[in-house]
DNA sequence: GTCTATAAGAAGATAGAC
DNA sequence: GTCTATCTTCTTATAGAC
């Protein structure tokens, strides 16, 4: 990793902790290896550093939404796989889903810098509706669409049933993201609720 | 309203809407109508500031709980109330829920605060995770406890059940939160939330 | 209790040598 | 590209008159 990129991950790391005002371009620095003045060279102010925080993410999570577009077309075509075990399959779905949004270190701080700025700036506020909250409704919701189809979950409102399944995840990754010692709990819960889930909207 | 009242208000106001750093002392004793250092005769640092209006919180919420601490017993008592109406009672008290929480004032300003200042401070985390995840949890699940036992509603797991209730309200809440504007749309889907998780757990 | 003037220090950013 | 030295501005807080 060269020092532009580095300044981004150490910044990204503070942000997501202190929040963008309560740290300071020589926390920053210091955390690089180098001197204040020095980041100058790679970035022409802190709020640039800011930026290209938010640049970057957007890019990540561009290349992962066409992923998540594919494996969701394949999933369509693929109707057949959740013709069998479903709580098994909402299980992986939930499970993934969770996990993979907490631990990943990107993703985690990222949300967690989002979290903190989101009231600052109306641009901020949309992109976190976006990732944690439209997109997420959004890509489930054309999941259970099919199982709907396939048979598998019976309801009459897709959109209601994907924010009860989406949002005990939310509410439960939320939890974790402020005290991550409560990790345990809250799987134990997710565990729970998908089982529940399933033996509400479940076929049987 | 008092002077001090009034820098305790304005600066719920302004450290709701930017957060404790991005708000200057000078900010506050503007919108006081004094200049800034009047404001150390009524407190002797920004930060006093804060843990005043910490403080007030801790009290209102402590009276809040008594009163619901009252209305639970009572409710309790009252079984009967839940034996018609399932529906009807179920939609009082999410909109109940959401609506004061969402549109009184000093609710949602310190809500959000909180939110901003919740991964500055581990004391601040367990203050936003009382009040909008455990205590609401608590309190619905005795609730739900009485339903359950009053045959009201179904379930073997009132834990999950109350997850299943709570969850979809906070992710509304939290959306409302960040782009007021939704509000309409966060209210459709209440609705439907609630009459759904009346018949998905309700003894029809 | 409020004001003006001002101290004290922090924080972002630049200049210029290496 | 990194450093040291320094500038400028901002921010909290105090002193002391009224």
């Amino acid at each position: 990793m060269n020092t532009k990129e580095k300044i981004l991950d150490e910044a990204l790391t503070l942000f997501s902790e202190k929040g963008y005002a309560n740290v300071y371009v020589n926390d920053i620095a210091e955390r690089v290896g180098i001197k204040a003045p020095s980041l100058y060279k790679h970035y022409k102010s802190k709020k640039a550093i800011f930026d290209a925080i938010i640049d970057e993410m957007n890019r990540r999570f561009a290349i992962q939404a066409e992923a998540l577009k594919i494996n969701g077309t394949d999933a369509g075509k693929d109707a057949d796989i959740y013709r069998t075990l479903p709580e098994d399959q909402l299980l992986k779905l939930g499970r993934e889903f969770f996990l993979y949004y907490l631990h990943d270190d990107y993703n985690r701080k990222f949300r967690k810098m989002l979290t903190i700025e989101q009231f600052h700036d109306k641009e901020l506020a949309k992109v976190y509706s976006k990732l944690y909250v439209d997109d997420p409704i959004s890509y489930q919701g054309a999941l259970f669409g099919f199982m709907v189809a396939a048979g598998v979950l019976k309801t009459d409102n897709v959109e209601i049933m994907t924010l009860h399944f989406y949002a005990p995840i939310y509410y439960l990754l939320t939890i974790c993201d402020r005290e991550p010692e409560r990790e345990e709990e809250a799987l134990k819960l997710l565990d729970e609720h998908i089982r529940q889930f399933d033996r509400l909207y479940g076929r049987k």
